[in-house]
DNA sequence: CCGTGAAACGGAGACTATCTCCTTATCGGT
DNA sequence: ACCGATAAGGAGATAGTCTCCGTTTCACGG
């Protein structure tokens, strides 16, 4: 009973097999060339017309969708390390800051259709991008309640602020700090004073 | 003698009048549909063919470029009279700083470009960018200098944060306070603790 | 093993956008 | 009024997204 009691025809193992080709084609080609790339380049390479690649995926978006559920499951095994292994609830909201930033730079220009997401709840990374930010709210109500973070920030906001810093790394900053300087100025702004030292030397338990 | 003296005739009334209606049908146009509206729809909109708008503006980001010359320099007006006017020069940073936010939201999209700008500094709009970088580093460092804002923060990265915040804000956002998050986190960030009250209270002046 | 129908494939092509090139029209100077 | 320079106009080259439909391939029953 591993298939629905609908007594269907089981689904043809080519598409199966496209499906999974097209996947590891565009993660690769997402990585080579930013999120922006041909989609046709991406059927040529995988070795499938554009109607294949079309009909599996109806848009980039739900390519991308589908791409990202993968690295999806890593993130969420590093949240779960951080609940695990870091105490600090403040250092844990810190880490899960560092975590989420470095997946939205998994592909260039993947910040772009992720702040869309937020706001159009039709797309298919919108729930994707829900979870983060209900788990941003997890790790902030408890750096919260334990003083750690301020009181009036929001979890939406960290997320978004996120995206943001993630956006401004770009293709290839000429400033390589720059990156990190946001990344110390918004936590300086949520972080509670109580640290008081200069951002970038915060503690980094583990 | 009001010409060259280069003996070169002067210059067509047409083209003249063509560049200054293109740039007002531009404005319009990308104060509606963003920087990403079509060339040729821009060209159509303006009564010429493509091929005149592009003698005139070799490429979007030309055309943009001179678009917002006219708005540089109301901007800089501004921050004259916030030079002018505010004494205090942690309110001073503020103002100019929230005041480039306004600017940079004049056409959605626009952050883009400015921060590819600030990368490549072969684009038109590099002058222009690296302008706003110096006028932020100037407020910063009279900030800095009566203790208003701490001292490692650095003037570039306040651009790229205000660039950033803009960037969130997006098209629509449905939550309407999430920008005005963001812009108290980075407040908050680069701001001396003295102030020592919520976000969103700071002082007004003026 | 083979026939058959449903399902998936492939790619031509419709559509849209950017930008170029060359012919035609227009302007400024004499 | 004429002429040469200069700009305008728009067809079309190129590239990208996405669709439609004829063809192929697969799963299942005999």
């Amino acid at each position: 009973m591993g298939e629905a009691a609908t007594g269907e025809r089981r689904q043809r193992t080519d598409k199966q097999r496209n499906r999974t080709h097209i996947l590891e084609v565009a993660e690769e080609f997402f990585a080579e060339q930013g999120i922006t790339g041909s989609m046709d380049a991406i059927a040529k390479r995988a070795g499938v017309g554009p109607g294949t690649l079309y009909r599996h995926f109806p848009n980039r978006e739900a390519l991308l969708a589908a791409l990202l559920q993968a690295r999806d499951e890593e993130l969420e095994a590093r949240r779960d390390a951080i609940r695990r292994e870091v105490a600090d609830s403040r250092a844990a909201l810190a880490q899960w800051l560092q975590a989420l930033g470095e997946w939205v730079t998994a592909f260039d220009g993947l910040p772009e259709p992720l702040r869309a997401a937020l706001t159009e709840d039709t797309s298919p990374l919108a729930i994707t991008c829900q979870g983060f930010v209900t788990t941003t709210e997890d790790f902030l109500r408890a750096a919260q309640r334990d003083g750690g973070a301020k009181p009036w920030v929001r979890g939406r906001d960290l997320f978004l602020s996120t995206l943001a810093t993630a956006w401004a790394r770009g293709a290839a900053m000429a400033d390589e700090s720059s990156p990190d300087a946001l990344v110390s100025l918004i936590r300086t702004g949520w972080e509670t004073p109580a640290t008081g030292t200069a951002p970038g030397s915060g503690e980094d338990p583990a």
